[in-house]
DNA sequence: TGCGAGAGCATTGTTAACAATTTTGTTGGC
DNA sequence: GCCAACAAAATTGTTAACAATGCTCTCGCA
């Protein structure tokens, strides 16, 4: 963690990115001047920050009682999954309808990649890859509105993204089911890739509740 | 415009209601030193509340420039309509399946309500109506995500709330919409209260379609 | 007239100190 | 040993002053 001198973007930026990736954990209080010293800049700085972090749901905030990183329960979780499906069915329409040649290709080499790291065991990799497609698709439908939503909503369930694909059987389903959505979007149907990305987190959303209560 | 003594919860509230309003009006400065004396806090606060409000989308920030009310253009209203189709078509989908009868009677009666109002045509009490419908059922829903969401969308698109209803023929339409997504959600039919919710908010998007075009 | 340099003003950005609050730790009585 | 009352420490909330930045308007010059 270093100590360098930032503005409050970046130091928002780097807040976010240590929440996301754990380096700050779930509950975990967040004391001013650490962040302070941690960060190099204001308490004013941090102050707005956590604000900031707060509306997005990344951080819960208590009158004089401080900050904390939000923990987001496996309820919550999958309310957010649930979210994204019908975010997400929205932008797999109209990328449809928007997609460029070159935007498509990029998909398909996702998928080429993602498939051999099914054939690998390479779970690890798959998900990064999976998260970039989804990404992919969100970028060729030019639809900033849905697309800020969706931002918010995933950076706060990064947590139990890895848990979906582990299911026995999992990897090969996602798979067929993400080819499915690029090809209707690769067909410019809209109502079909709409429907493709319904059932796909359709999918991961029953996933997660049988997990979910088989802990 | 009182001079109250505020915390920063309530300035924010505040803040958020004039843009909601419009007392403050699209694209008009917000200079620190006037709110302070407006709100009767410090710069501080009034810095972290509009650090809040830009990550709400209701306000933009440029550095060492300030902050401003967003404009939110009639593409981007089409935007946030067409997200709010995808979210409240989850909503209604759950209400279908989680409504009480209280909750159903409330929609029933607010349904007669706005039916009276159109035969009057009082569309301003139908406006009204409409909007407390629409909260009866993401409240019905219990989905605190999809509501959170749904609430950001709203906050922003306010300005163009009144638009659609003043089409030709649209009170009556959308009347029977309304009704249709009330019985599905009395009917425990999660799938028939989806789709027409969708229905419902999709004549909305194609009647702004038309009149942004016709503008 | 048109236009660049520069002074002055308005506003935002940053810092430090102080006040208020909550939390923690300690003492004394039972 | 347990609990209430109090004191000390830690932390957040607020304020004021100062620094930096961007904007405007004038002045000098072609």
């Amino acid at each position: 963690m270093g100590t360098q001198l930032l503005n409050e973007q970046a130091c928002y930026e780097r807040l976010r990115d240590w929440i996301i990736d754990g380096t700050l954990q779930p509950n975990e209080r967040l004391i001013e001047l650490d962040l302070v010293a941690r960060l190099g800049v204001g308490r004013a700085t941090i102050r707005t920050v956590l604000a900031r972090l707060e509306q997005e749901g990344l951080v819960v905030r208590e009158p004089n009682r401080g900050a904390r990183v939000r923990f987001v329960s496996p309820e919550e979780a999958l309310e957010i999954l649930e979210a994204r499906t019908a975010i997400e069915s929205l932008l797999a329409r109209f990328a449809a309808l928007r997609a460029q040649p070159d935007e498509l290709a990029q998909m398909r080499g996702l998928l080429a990649q993602m498939r051999a790291c099914i054939e690998q065991g390479d779970l690890v990799s798959y998900s990064a890859l999976n998260t970039a497609l989804h990404r992919a698709i969100a970028d060729a439908a030019r639809h900033r509105t849905a697309a800020r939503l969706l931002e918010t909503l995933g950076s706060q369930s990064v947590r139990y993204q890895y848990r979906t694909i582990l299911a026995p059987g999992r990897p090969a389903t996602s798979l067929a089911e993400h080819t499915a959505v690029v090809e209707a979007i690769a067909a410019h149907d809209p109502d079909a890739a709409e429907q493709a990305m319904r059932a796909h987190l359709s999918g991961v959303c029953e996933t997660f509740r049988r997990l979910k209560s088989g802990l």
